[in-house]
DNA sequence: GAAACTCTGTACGTTTGCGCACACATGAAC
DNA sequence: GTTCATGTGTGCGCAAACGTACAGAGTTTC
């Protein structure tokens, strides 16, 4: 189901598409289309939420920052989640950094509107619910990898990661942020890259990255993937 | 404030005694007092949700499971949470390893009344969100902290977590258990160990820990630690 | 077209942790 | 007391990733 925002392009983030009209109706009012640009910081670990963005095709990082120099990638948010779980949990305040990892357009609705829609228990409360338990499952898995498996192969993830959501096998991506996002040295990155191209799996250059062997490069990830995959369903 | 049930030793999970009265009666019928055994698995991957766990003073272990080789802990539960977050939120089957990693009673509620429960929206639902929040801020915490800090960091953390949790310095665990925790080899561990107790920070001998100046094991631990512990405020 | 900037390639020594293997303790079981 | 199981200590060689530094290659800017 698509809903249409007095005549600009439908709405495609899949948890506002699985509301009623007449939820989607109450939202609407606090609602509105926005552009996101890559690199912007939605949300600051400690900051006030005061939005809730429902992408649909941005594509959000969420980072867990430990320290000054420490900062870790422990999900990636498109179009089959939203930016705000902790409001839906009640938390007033974001505890994980949100930047977007590659532009476009979300929906971003005020919080208080978010949470009063939310009281009224309808499908809003079960997809918000049934999105957060996904993206926990996703973080202790990210975890699990970050721990056991090699640069390559959580390269490898991460690029299957990206292209399934942008829905395209290219994309642009430098090695110092997926270095970022990985919680590893740009140099490894460079390594890992150089190795996966040399088997023609991708290729890339000053940021731009093709996938040009998608099976090939699956078989390098780390089961992971697949995981991550069923979580979320088919984007 | 504490609840009696039917004059055994009183509730002490946190979550519970947050409870009104009445809606603590609602529960008590499909509830039971259970005693749990070290090593015992409350849940599995993939295993149907059949009994929700209310800690009193048992500390169970939720482990990621990633492969048959590789297994890592992302969080720990203790009287300030529960097992069975994923009911919560709409699920029908675990997606984590639960152990007791120290044996002791909960609170065992049969799932279908959890969720009855759930519905009234009370206080129950406002402490399960809120857990449920704070438990996904650990887990993402937790994954930075395996990326970037070193066993002996990280060794020192865990154990003060336990410590905290248990509110004794001295508990039992094997540093074959404390290995499979952090995600390291066993040797990892003694060789950290060792180095603990050589600065007289701790002591140990055949699965008995005895914390012997958790002053100085704080400032070993890395900056995690005091992030865990605001974030479920005081045990 | 030169300068400035960004992205990628390469190098080197160092550290952490791994995998494995085995010796040595301690306590329980018979 | 001997046997057995469990827990801890030690010693390798080795691989992965680290920190750092610098060179080249491709863009953009003016």
């Amino acid at each position: 189901m698509f809903h249409k925002i007095r005549g600009v392009s439908p709405v495609v983030n899949r948890m506002l598409a699985a509301l009623s009209r007449t939820e989607f109706q109450r939202l609407l009012p606090e609602a509105k289309k926005v552009q996101l640009l890559a690199g912007q910081v939605l949300a600051e670990p400690g900051e006030k939420i005061k939005y809730i963005y429902f992408p649909d095709d941005v594509l959000v990082s969420l980072v867990t920052v430990v320290d000054r120099t420490h900062a870790l990638e422990v999900a990636l948010v498109g179009r089959e989640g939203f930016i705000g779980v902790a409001a839906a949990l009640g938390a007033r305040v974001f505890t994980m950094r949100a930047t977007v990892e590659r532009h476009g357009g979300a929906l971003r609705i005020g919080a208080r509107a978010f949470r009063r829609e939310l009281q009224h228990g309808g499908a809003l409360q079960r997809e918000v619910l049934h999105y957060t338990h996904s993206l926990m499952a996703q973080i202790a898995h990210t975890a699990a990898c970050n721990r056991f498996h090699l640069i390559e192969a959580r390269l490898a993830h991460r690029l299957l990661l990206t292209r399934d959501r942008v829905g395209s096998n290219h994309f642009t991506l430098t090695h110092e942020l997926l270095s970022q996002m990985l919680g590893v040295r740009r140099v490894g990155i460079t390594t890992a890259a150089h190795a996966l191209r040399a088997r023609n799996l991708i290729d890339y250059s000053r940021g731009n990255i093709a996938i040009t062997n998608g099976a090939g490069l699956q078989k390098v990830a780390c089961t992971c993937y697949k995981f991550t995959k069923d979580i979320h369903g088919k984007q």
